[in-house]
RNA sequence: UGGGCUAUCGCCAAGCGGUAAGGCACGGGGUUUUGAUCUCCGCAUACCCAGGUUCGAAUCCUGGUAGCCCAGCCA
């Protein structure tokens, strides 16, 4: 179970800790998170998801999913499964798992207690002429004809709506409020509609589902929520949550606080738009590694305590803010820094020929699998006459500062020995394919006598490195805000997936296991992939690149 | 121009009448067999603007300005 430490509060703390001292709900916190089943979680819904589980953590009280399935014309079984498997990965537990549907008797009896106090009634206006009557931002609604309807014959009508007596949106409940309301979800909200759709769990029991509105509210004070947190926009719906709770004097008032929704730069994270990623190719489906979904990010390598390290730190306002990629890409580069293992991978080979190294000889070093933490243990590294390094960490014109591998010059080979590049291969049209060096046998663990050598190269033994494919992803998008365009497609990063097929990984990578983390030396962290990545054929996902200061 | 909400460093964010925390980013020094890590230092006389109250205001009052949200039988 996850412990929580705070450094700094938020206003949603400062309410809870003040309920509690004043004894509100009884000293409890109980909170929920509820998605409707429509879709992937993403890291959005991280930030709900943290901060509901976490503030019953760190009051001690308790949290609820509870899917909220109130329109089966959008949700699915398999979404519900995803968004469990991606809470669960997440690191929390809930107390009790409920779906809004579980409550559709119970939410039919309040409404009829809403037609009995003359606090509902049915419409007959078409959904266009609901539209009409309702007024404008400036000027108010006007009443239906049906508003003044008797009890008797609400009563006999929604019952008869329920029995399926009439066709998919010819009436709908309404709360009887003010259609002058100057906020328009006040003027007389629909609470019911017909809809002939198949639910996922109550299969074709029924044929009238309640509206959100309508639900939401019930369904947190049938739970004991005392703390229903929510994002900004329903701020304006919480009269609406309130009147609600008031005219059905239900046993418990839970309270609605909202908070500003999670706003990442150079993602998207609606629906609508995810699925279009998805669906026109842009990326491989919703675990694409560069996809903000929960599922993308575990397997793009991200570890479930960066992602709740990053939603503690961004804090929780009612200010509308952009986060920017630093922050998040920070939380995951400390965690794998602490944790994960160091392994060397060429992307890029370029062959080296140690012409002083006896070439039957092979020698096997002890590395450490983390310089900082012995604890970590050592792997075992065949060195031998012919290496591979990556072709940038050698430079026939070196630019200014290089302080890498260049023709007559020296460098370290990471936990080997130094190397002397005397000569340059090529080909007839001038690439370079391979160098010929020396090695000085006295600089294994030593410094070179009489010199320093500056530069540290990362490499492997070609006869005994293992073949994979390393997949380098980048931001998707090319601008900090890419809903900002008319065709968000515009401003897709066509560069956000670089597949390398010929890379050359350490002999210890082979036996590596499926989402296994390990920041190869220089170049990244990175992770095996999940779904490709097979023992003869190893495939591993960039997760981030290492800081770099240089270029 | 109806109503609701918000405004503190480039990006986040504490602060709740006693004289601007912290993180990310950025700049610089040190250590280093990863140009990584680690470490040290620097980074808002100032809190959207203008008035006012007060010995004292980011915090209270008044008046502005800007941004976000609401007119689904979506959630």
């Amino acid at each position: 179970m996850i412990s929580e430490t705070s450094s700094s509060s938020n206003f949603i703390r400062h309410i809870i800790s003040q309920d509690i001292k004043d004894n509100k709900h009884n000293g409890k916190v109980i909170t929920r998170f509820p998605p409707e089943p429509n879709g992937y979680l993403h890291i959005g819904h991280a930030k709900s998801i943290c901060l509901n589980f976490g503030m019953a953590i760190e009051y001690k009280g308790s949290c609820n999913l509870r899917f909220d399935d109130t329109n089966p014309e959008k949700e699915s079984i398999e979404f519900m499964h995803s968004i469990e498997q991606d809470i669960a990965w997440l690191g929390f537990n809930w107390s009790y798992k409920y779906h809004s549907s579980d409550y559709f008797e119970q939410l039919f009896e309040y409404a009829i207690e809403l037609i009995k106090q003359g606090n509902a009634y049915v419409d007959s206006l078409s959904a266009e002429q609901i539209r009409e009557y309702r007024g404008t931002l400036t000027e108010a609604g006007k009443e239906s004809p049906d508003r003044n309807r008797s009890i008797e014959e609400n009563l006999s009508l929604f019952a008869a709506m329920r029995q399926g007596e009439f066709t998919d949106g010819h009436y709908v409940l309404r709360a009887k409020i003010d259609m002058a309301s100057p906020n328009i979800n006040m003027r007389d909200p629909a609470l019911y509609r017909i809809k002939r759709v198949h639910h996922q769990r109550t299969g074709d029991d029924w044929c009238i589902y309640p509206m959100y509105d309508f639900t939401h509210c019930i369904s947190d004070a049938i739970e004991g929520i005392t703390h229903s947190l929510c994002t900004l926009e329903f701020e304006i719906h919480r009269p609406l949550y309130d009147w609600v709770l008031e005219k059905l004097q239900t046993t418990t008032q839970p309270q609605q606080i909202e908070f500003a929704r999670l706003q990442l730069e150079y993602t998207v994270v609606s629906k609508r738009k995810l699925a279009q990623l998805v669906n026109e190719n842009f990326v491989n489906g919703w675990d694409d590694p560069r996809m903000p979904t929960i599922a993308g990010l575990r397997r793009a390598g991200y570890t479930p305590a960066s992602i709740r390290d990053f939603c503690e730190r961004i804090g929780i306002t009612k200010k509308d803010s952009w986060i920017e990629m630093g922050v998040l890409e920070n939380c995951i580069r400390e965690d794998l820094n602490d944790n994960a293992h160091r392994a060397m991978a060429v992307l890029h080979p370029l062959r080296i020929v140690i012409e002083n190294y006896p070439n039957d000889q092979e020698e096997i070093l002890e590395v450490s699998n983390h310089p900082q933490k012995p604890e970590l243990g050592t792997r075992k590294i065949p060195f031998s006459q012919v290496i591979l390094i990556e072709k940038d960490d050698f430079a026939e014109n070196p630019p200014a500062k290089y302080k890498r591998l260049v023709e007559g010059g020296e460098v370290r080979l990471r936990s080997a020995y130094v190397i002397k590049c005397n000569k340059i291969i090529k080909t007839e049209d001038g690439k370079i394919i391979e160098l010929r060096c020396s090695y000085d046998a006295n600089t294994l663990g030593k410094k070179p006598e009489g010199r320093k050598v500056k530069g540290v190269i990362h490499w492997v033994s070609e006869h005994h490195a293992v073949n994979a494919e390393i997949r380098l992803y980048d931001r998707l998008f090319t601008i900090a805000n890419p809903e900002s365009k008319d065709d968000f497609l515009t401003v897709v990063n066509p560069d956000s997936l670089q597949t390398l097929t010929h890379c050359k990984v350490e002999a210890s990578l082979g036996n590596a296991k499926a989402s296994q983390r390990f920041q190869f030396e220089r170049t990244g962290y990175f992770c095996v992939d999940a779904v490709d990545s097979k023992a003869d054929k190893l495939v591993f996902n960039r997760t981030v690149t290492l800081r770099d200061t240089w270029s």
